[in-house]
DNA sequence: TATCATCTGGAAACCGGTGTCATATACGAA
DNA sequence: TTCGTATATGACACCGGTTTCCAGATGATA
């Protein structure tokens, strides 16, 4: 005894746990039938089945997912694969996705990649390839990405995307409709009486950023409003970046009277370039922001902003992927939405503009 | 073909990749072989793992990770446990883990639970057992509870958990010396000329609110000031929380000069009521929060708050983790740090009393 | 040169499930 | 009574790695 193993011990570990060799002994059947019971199979004896269940029950036996994920091929885990610096936004998914995996045997594993590197591409490729994920979810900006969506297809992964237009198949992604929400938002700032409006755009090259500025001017439009391009600033979703293209709003002169800002945290940073200049929200100034972070509701004035039903979206996305599972259940073949409504939570930032 | 098959077709998908066998074939050794040289087993003729090493590479050849944790009882997977409501925080703790796992075969699985279910025990260790997880991090506050931890022993997965303060042994905790920290920036605020000081507390029952506590009244002590119990309010860490105590300690008459926020979101939140009631922070009302969250630099005035150095805490502690892997790089021996300092991160939101 | 310890590498079992296919029983129809 | 035919179950190989155990090769020592 003790002779030095050949090989580094590294994580092995006993485990006393009941196999399904066990259930199978003491239940007189073979582990197929066990398999079956585990499976739902429909084709067994009703006796059979509650003899095998009772002796489960009994040992407490939990089948072996690392075991079933080599037989079956594919793991029970969903991947969240995301590059959004709004950890409000990535938490409100991640919330709707386990929400969704509640009370399955699946669970979420969390991938996020550099939209910058060069080398993302290959990077998830290899995860993917690696991982042998049940599927993955793509968050905004990077769900955009055409050549990721391909790249799943190519690795045989499951995926679906979440985005703010539509990108795809219904079956592959879970959007919402901001360039209408975003036009009705700018329309109650014109109904208010604004007329000299800013937009702070989302960053270049983003979906979002283009359906967002897209509704507003389509409101603008509608009420025959010209848009002088001095009244654009872009910024790419950061607090700091929002500062930044605030400043330039508020520079100008004459001021908007009302500025809309593609997130809540360039809204944030609009009200405190304001603060910051003795401008006064609302009276002097109005602001909506967008998405309905906390942060929105958690600054002074709170922030009228676009409710943006992340959570519901998440939930959408991982059910999408899940569906074909469930098998016994059948669950309805009542399809999950793709499209999801976003509406406007009116709270303190707007006012009439006083002239 | 197309025969009904009998089972549920699920998951199945094919798959055309190498395998270790097509690796032991084409360079002319065994299967035993290959994993030798794959788990850098020290005892192979150059020559051999040369070549080996050149057939994997052509074949692009990769480990199948379910084949691995099904033999070696145990997957590749670190858990997150937490039941921590700020978004921030648990995504810069994932960001720390990550950071760790980075270049390893680790990927990160995370798991909310609900403290306050009765289940919650009975579900982790489900979650446990089921997954056979190399590892979890325990995030506060839930990583202050015993029973987790002791419940993690009995079913045999490492973990580590991170606190403010001392929780077990090193080898098991990661922690940041939050009451010499909140003894600091009371002081300061005591420097300043403050004597009539507000203490947002944590919850009753978290180790974090009561070390946080204490170094406030440290503080206080050694300065020989009094500290009346109603300039301590308490709050749970939320935004909401914090506004109602605030609300109480800033209709206090008289009221104190200063508050400390035992967390950001709190501290955000106090400078919210401050301006609701017209108070001017820091002309009137000096405000100091703990964390550093983002929230804290975009609010206005910059809150001057104690930097938490959690992403640093976090990577240490999946480093604890994997230590003992890594095998060949043998890298040193160093332990990881188990204790963290947190700093005072000066803003414009405290200044001198006026009187 | 004979002997023994140390390397090196292979065959086969194993981890704990699943698929395929064959078989045994039950039952209705010819 | 004799066949299908459907239902219920089992034997066995397989998923892709790791480990055990053993044997041949190598080199040092007597």
């Amino acid at each position: 005894m003790s002779s030095k193993s050949e090989e580094v011990p590294f994580g092995r570990r006993g485990t006393g746990k009941p196999t399904i060799n066990d259930v199978a002994r003491l239940s007189g059947v073979s582990k197929k039938t066990v398999s079956r019971v585990i499976n739902r199979s429909p084709l067994l004896n009703d006796e059979t089945r509650r003899r095998v269940l009772e002796v489960i029950s009994d040992l407490g036996y939990v089948p072996n997912p690392q075991a079933r994920a080599l037989a079956l091929r594919t793991n029970f885990l969903i991947g969240l694969i995301h590059d959004n610096p709004n950890a409000q936004m990535v938490l409100n998914v991640q919330q709707g996705i386990l929400e969704a995996l509640q009370g399955t045997d699946f669970e979420m594993i969390v991938r996020p990649v550099d939209r910058g590197s060069a080398a993302m591409l290959d990077d998830v490729r290899h995860f993917l390839e690696r991982q042998r994920l049940y599927g993955v979810i793509l968050l905004p900006p990077i769900s955009e990405n055409d050549a990721l969506a391909r790249l799943c297809d190519e690795v045989g992964c499951r995926y679906v995307r979440m985005g703010s237009a539509e990108l795809d198949d219904p079956d592959h992604m879970v959007a919402s409709n901001d360039r209408e929400a975003v036009r009705g938002a700018t329309a109650y700032l014109i109904e208010q009486g604004h007329r000299s409006i800013g937009l702070i755009a989302g960053p270049h090259g983003f979906r979002s950023a283009t359906e967002r500025r897209q509704g507003f001017e389509d409101a603008l439009a509608e009420a025959k409003i010209k848009l002088p391009r001095s009244l654009i600033a872009e910024g790419n979703y950061t607090f700091a970046s929002g500062l930044a293209a605030a400043e330039k709003l508020l520079d100008l002169s004459p001021r908007p009277t009302a500025i809309f800002a593609s997130n809540d945290e360039m809204g944030a940073a609009v009200v405190h370039a304001a603060r910051q200049r003795g401008i006064d929200v609302p009276e002097q100034l109005s602001v909506i922001g967008f998405d309905d972070t906390p942060i929105s509701a958690h600054i002074w004035p709170p922030l009228t902003t676009v409710r943006w039903p992340i959570v519901s979206m998440a939930r959408s996305a991982a059910l999408k992927l899940l569906v074909s599972v469930g098998g016994a259940e059948a669950e309805a073949d009542v399809s999950e939405p793709s499209m999801f409504l976003s509406t406007l939570v009116k709270r303190a930032s707007v006012t009439p503009p006083k002239t």
